[in-house]
DNA sequence: TTGACAGGTGACCTATTAGTCACATAACTT
DNA sequence: AAGTTATGTGACTAATAGGTCACCTGTCAA
């Protein structure tokens, strides 16, 4: 498997997205932390946590009997830079904005 | 099945990212042109092709009895955007940037 | 040192998915 | 009209992934 392959199939699993977007909000939360916001058992979101740690999605540095975890974007700005040139990406920011825009007005 | 969902299922496998990578080097392609470089029938393309239409992340144009593929980048941005804030753009990006320059040294 | 707390491992069942095939439709060519 | 080219559909099989459970290790506190 390589490396970029685990990144996607990591970010292919909505409670997987659910826990970077916990992640995104405050960083270096445990496992029970992360655990109480998810209707699953521990069980799972420790498998969860470990398929993103080991595609680099995720850190984690131990305290103690604890794991902290930490969100890493940079598997993410790859995916960007993999399709949108530079070109591209201010043309698509723009179009962006301009959505949000129009969006708000309505 | 959310539009995210799509998303990210259609991004989960390698195939799909090649088609992607296809068509970010050049766009307007058809089903048999794309069929050529993939070591799969013509029917897996297809389905592979009809995967990432319906995420949005290729959109297609008929013209007589070819159907033309055009590779979409706003889902691709929404991606980054979920997950990296304005400030640590710039900080990823300079980090990303520096990576290259230490490769292209050694 | 005893109990409570935080986390890890391997097996198991179920549901989803990738890829192929037989068959069908539609458009261009001569 | 007939043959060729480009694409679409539904069923089928094998492999993979999500979630749970019983059980285990290591850390803190009194």
């Amino acid at each position: 498997m390589t490396d970029d392959d685990r990144v996607f199939k990591a970010l292919a699993d909505p409670s997987r997205r659910f826990l970077l977007d916990l992640l995104f909000a405050r960083d270096g939360r445990t496992l029970t932390e992360l655990e109480s916001a998810l209707a699953m058992t521990r069980f799972g979101v420790a498998k969860h946590l470990r398929v993103l740690e080991e595609a680099g999605l995720v850190v984690t540095r131990r305290s103690g009997r604890e794991k902290l975890h930490f969100l890493n974007p940079v598997p993410i700005r790859q995916i960007h830079d993999r399709w949108i040139d530079k070109y591209t990406e201010h043309q698509i920011t723009t179009l962006i904005d301009l959505k949000h825009t129009l969006e708000e007005e309505s």
